[in-house]
DNA sequence: CTCATATCAGGCTTACTGACATCT
DNA sequence: CAGATGTCAGTAGGCCTGATATGA
């Protein structure tokens, strides 16, 4: 109810691409604000943790496989890297290519970044039941997957 | 799945901050393409619609009722003012503020616009059946209604 | 020669911050 | 005086384009 115009509930509140684009705007600030408790960004967990799913790679590889563009790449990397969370090598077999490896404090980082994904997850769904966290997740899945083809 | 790398099915693609995020790009796409054909950003669109719905009002109110910075506003309102789908004119009774108006080509290009919202909204949830997208704006309204308390 | 790799420089958008002059 | 209003400048982050040098 519109009354003096803090707010009226005009119709494209209602679109599924609006509240989508909110979401998204609050899920990344809840990402952002547990990340930064330990001084990492959204693409440097998503690096780290194509690393440790993938194993070590090229930097192209790298990007391909966590959908980080390779300009923006090289500049998370660099901050991965001198803080020796990563290592980047030249490869014997192929002298064009770095190959990333995720160093022993680059897991143990990625470690507490799972732990701080999970609890700002919990807390952007902080209004669903546990059924319904599910239903939504599956139904964004869908969603997603008939977009990607 | 990860064979080569093309991609990986990381931990990170299946939450729902990341697949809220990616949604929210193709669908703020899906908007400026079809927006696009009517010479109109989603800015615009919403200042349109939130004068439609609440009639008259100085640029503050309307900040407040869209839920744009003021800042965004000035330049949304510019382009629209040059273009004529609305006017800006100084309050009489107040005069810090200006009271902006929706012309009736503003009104024509609202009614165009909102068939283009549509439009994307479809494209957006192709993938899903009519029970399931309402299914899925009930439960994205009420994980927003969690968060904006 | 063509193709892939890594790097750099920059643009574009949304959302936001801060400064400022004006007026209530 | 505090407080609201409109304007402008500039920031950060995501995504993306293009140019370049090197090597397969």
């Amino acid at each position: 109810m519109h009354d003096d115009g803090t707010w009226g509930d005009e119709r494209f509140r209602r679109t599924p691409s609006w509240m989508i684009g909110q979401l998204s705007i609050h899920g990344y600030r809840l990402l952002t604000e547990q990340f930064g408790a330990e001084q990492a960004k959204p693409y440097e967990y998503r690096v780290l943790a194509s690393l440790a799913d993938g194993g070590p790679a090229s930097q192209a590889t790298l990007g391909r496989r966590s959908g980080i563009h390779l300009s923006d790449l090289v500049a998370t990397l660099n901050s991965l890297a001198d803080r020796g969370y990563v290592e980047r090598a030249p490869d014997p077999a192929d002298r064009r290519r770095n190959v990333v490896t995720l160093t022993g404090a680059g897991r143990e980082l990625l470690a507490r970044l799972e732990v701080r994904l999970d609890a700002a997850q919990a807390a952007l769904l902080a209004a669903l039941s546990p059924a319904d966290r599910e239903t939504l997740t599956a139904l964004l899945a869908r969603t997603l997957a008939g977009l990607d083809t």
